[in-house]
DNA sequence: CCCTTATTAAGTTCATAGAACATACTATTC
DNA sequence: GAATAGTATGTTCTATGAACTTAATAAGGG
C-alpha cells in the first residue's frame, strides 16, 4: 500500500529533491521520537545508508533543528555521537477555555518549560488584545529561545482553508480571522484547532499512537467534540466540522440540544448532562460538574447514579463511533477521566454491546493535563511542516 | 499540506527512484482520465518538462500500459501524437449479489466490453467453483486481451490485512479465504471489497470526484452499507468494518436489527424497512422492494407514503454522516435512486435539518448500473497499484 | 606494566547511477 | 518563416556502495 494511491493531482509532481524532503522528514521524526539517537542507529532503524544519514543530519544541524549531544557507550569501537532536538527552539502554546486560558512555552519535544494561567475577557476583541499582550511578555522573558510559532487549541471549529474560527458557541466568539490577526500582531506563525483535533495530534506525536493506525479522541466537556485520525492524517472534512459526533441524534425523543435537534449525543453524555441527571433527582442541586464528580468520588449514591447514566450514554456514543470508523483506539479526554477507575468499565461495556467487530481499545489520554498544551506543539509542527521548508 | 505529514515509518524511505515512481503514477493517471492526450499537453497539465514526460511515456509504452494513437489537429505546427490506454489490457469484474451475480470484462478505462449474468449456488464452496468456471470461460473467449486481475465487489466486509471475507450475512457465506483461493484457481491477482467501498473507488476513478475531497457512498439495499473516502484514501478501519453507519442505533425503541441492537439506521431506512412500512398499512403485502417501488412510481398512495417514510429515515442517517464526517459529497447507490426525482428532496430536507455546517452535495451515483462493475476495475488498480511495480 | 597490533564500530569521502531539468536541437505543419 | 511537438544532451540533486578515517577496546609480546 503506497503512500499516495490517489495523487493524480497536478500540484504533486516530484523533482529530484523529493527524496531528500521525504527522508529528511523521516529522519527528523525519528530523532524527535527516539532521541537521543546516533547516526548509526538512525541508519539501522530506517534503512537509509550511513552516508545518507550523515548528509541529512548535517543539513538538520545546519538549519538548527537538532544538535550533537554527548557520546554513547559501547563495549568496543568508536563511541556514537548522540543527536537531540535543539532545545532552544520553542513554541508558545495556548489552551483557550471558557473558564480558564493557559499560556505556556514548550520545546520541540513537548516539554512544558513555563506555564501560566492568564485573564481573558469574554468579548472577542478584548480577549485577543489580552492574549497578544501575554504573548509579548513571554517573548520578552524568554529571549534565549527561538520561537517557531504559536499553537492554539480552543473549544471551537476552524475552517481548514481560510483558517478562520467558524464555530465557537461556548466562547461566545463570532466568526473571526483569529489566525491572521494574531500573526500580524506577533510576527509568528499561528496554528489553531479544536481541542479534540489538537489532542489527536498530541497522541500521534507524543503518545502511544504510531501514526499508522486510526484513532478517535473524544473530548467530554460542556459539550462533546471528537477528533478523527485516519489514513495518516487528521480528518477535517469539507467544512472543518468533521467529528461532530456530539451532534448525532441518538434519542429522537431526548432533550433539546443547542443545535436545534433533540437527543444529540452531547445532550445525553456531556458534563452538562451528568449535572442535569443529578439535579433531576437530588434535593440540593450542584452547580458544576466538578462538584458532581467530587460527590461521586466520595461515594454519594445519587451522584454515582447520575455519573453512571452519563457513562452509559458515553458508551453508546462510542459504539456509534466504532460502527462508523472502526478505529484502533478511542481516547477519552476530559474531567470524567479522573474517575475512570469508577466509570470506565461502564462506558466500555456499553460500547461493546452487540459490536460487529473487535471493539477498539478504550483509554484515557496518556497525559490528561499536559495533553492540551502539548497538542499546540503538534499543531505547529504537523500542520505547517515547519522543518520541511528549505 | 504535504502528502505525508506523518510518515515516520521505517518502511517508507525514498530512494532516487522515488520521483520516477511518483511521476509515473501521476502521468499514467492523467492519461487514464484525460485520454486521448499528447505529451505536450501532459507537460502543460502537470508541470513536468516535456523531456521528462517523454521518458516516462516511453517507459509506460514499453511496459504496455499505454499506446500511441492518432495525430491531433492544430492550426499550425507539428501535430501532437495522442496517447491512450492500451485497450487490450483488461480485467474481469465480478458483482456478487445474493439475488444475481454478474461477470464482465472491462478495460482500463472502465468500459464494459462483455457482460453476463451467471448462476451461482448458495453454498460458498459450490459458488466458488461456479465462479471460477465462469472466469475460465471468459479467459478462453477473450484470448486477444491481457488480463491484469479480477475485481470483486460483494455485499460483505473483508479483512484489510488478511484479505479474507469476514462478514457476509446476506450471502450466508462463512469467513473465507476467497482471495487466495481464487488466485490459486485462476492465476490472476484478485482484489475484493464491499459494494459501498468499491463504489467509492469507482466514483473517485471514473466519476466526478477528483480524489482530493472526502466523499461517502451510501449503498441502500437489503441493508445499508457505506464507504468512506477520506484523506485521499478509502477508510477501512482497524478491522475492515469502518463505514457500518447502518448499524448505528438511531432509535433506541425501534425495531430489532439482525445485529442485536434496536433501531439501527438500516432497520429504519433500508429497502426492507420500506417494504415493512408498506406491509404494515396495506391490505395486500408486497414481496419485494422492486414491487413497492413500481407501485410508488405508479402513484399508489400507501406505497408513496412508505417510501417517503423510508426516505425521511435515510435523510436522518445522512445527517449523522454529515455530523460525523462533513464530507463534500454523499453519493447514493441502490434501487431507490431510480425514483430519486420523487424522494431525493425528502432525503435532502431531512439531512439539512439543523445542520451545523453547509450540508454536503447529495446525489445518486453518476452511473448506477455500471458503477458496481466498474468499481471492480478501480479495485484492481487502486489497491494493487499494478502499474507501479517495475 | 607498557607498548604494539588486531578488532570493532562510528562516521566521512568519493565515484557512480537514477532522475528531473534547462537548453538546444530536429521534425512537422501552415 | 513561424509555431508547435517531440528528442537529445549536459547539469544538478540525490541515494548508494565501497573505501577510508577515527576512536575505542582487546589481545599479545616484550
Amino acid at each position: 500500500m503506497g503512500i499516495q494511491q490517489f495523487s493524480f493531482n497536478a500540484a504533486e509532481t516530484a523533482s529530484n529533491k523529493t527524496p531528500r524532503k521525504i527522508n529528511r522528514n523521516l529522519v527528523f521524526n525519528l530523532i524527535r521520537t527516539q532521541q537521543p539517537i546516533s547516526r548509526a542507529d538512525l541508519a539501522r532503524v530506517c534503512g537509509l545508508r550511513r552516508s545518507t544519514i550523515s548528509l541529512i543530519v548535517e543539513d538538520l544541524i545546519a538549519s538548527g533543528w537538532i544538535v550533537e549531544g554527548s557520546l554513547g557507550q559501547l563495549p568496543r569501537g568508536r563511541r556514537p555521537t548522540f543527536l537531540e532536538l535543539n532545545s532552544r527552539r520553542a513554541i508558545i502554546a495556548l489552551d483557550i477555555h471558557p473558564a480558564q486560558t493557559t499560556i505556556a512555552v514548550a520545546d520541540l519535544a513537548g516539554r512544558i518549560i513555563a506555564q501560566q494561567v492568564i485573564d481573558v475577557p469574554q468579548e472577542a476583541n478584548k480577549a485577543l488584545t489580552a492574549i497578544v499582550a501575554a504573548i509579548r511578555k513571554i517573548l520578552a522573558t524568554h529571549k534565549e529561545r527561538t520561537f517557531d510559532g504559536i499553537g492554539i487549541c480552543l473549544p471551537g471549529r476552524t475552517d481548514p482553508h481560510l483558517q478562520k474560527l467558524i464555530f465557537a458557541p461556548n466562547l461566545k466568539w463570532p466568526v473571526l480571522s483569529l489566525k491572521s490577526k494574531m500573526e500580524k500582531a506577533t510576527g509568528l506563525r499561528v496554528e489553531m484547532d479544536n481541542v479534540a483535533n489538537a489532542c489527536v495530534l498530541s497522541e500521534v506525536w507524543f503518545g502511544a499512537s504510531d501514526g499508522m493506525h486510526d484513532i478517535v479522541v473524544v473530548n467530554v466537556s460542556e459539550g462533546i467534540g471528537t477528533g478523527i485520525f485516519a489514513n495518516g492524517r487528521l480528518l477535517r472534512g469539507e467544512s472543518g466540522l468533521a467529528g461532530e459526533f456530539g451532534h448525532v441524534q441518538l434519542q429522537p425523543d431526548g432533550p433539546l440540544c443547542a443545535c436545534g435537534n433533540y437527543g444529540c449525543w452531547e445532550v445525553l453524555a456531556s458534563n452538562r448532562a451528568g449535572v442535569r441527571y443529578y439535579n433531576e433527582t437530588a434535593a440540593v442541586p450542584v452547580a458544576s460538574f466538578d462538584q458532581l464528580l467530587r460527590l461521586g468520588q466520595n461515594g454519594d449514591q445519587l451522584a454515582t447514579d447520575a455519573l453512571k447514566k452519563m457513562a452509559k450514554h458515553l458508551g453508546a456514543g462510542m459504539r456509534m463511533i466504532t460502527a462508523a470508523l472502526a478505529p484502533r483506539e478511542i481516547v477519552v479526554v476530559g474531567d470524567i477521566t479522573t474517575a475512570w477507575h469508577m466509570f470506565g468499565s461502564i462506558v466500555l461495556d456499553e460500547m461493546k454491546k452487540h459490536s460487529l467487530s473487535k471493539p477498539p481499545i478504550l483509554r484515557p489520554a496518556y497525559d490528561g493535563n499536559a495533553a492540551r498544551l502539548r497538542s499546540a506543539v503538534a499543531l505547529v509542527f504537523s500542520e505547517g511542516s515547519a522543518w520541511t521548508e528549505q
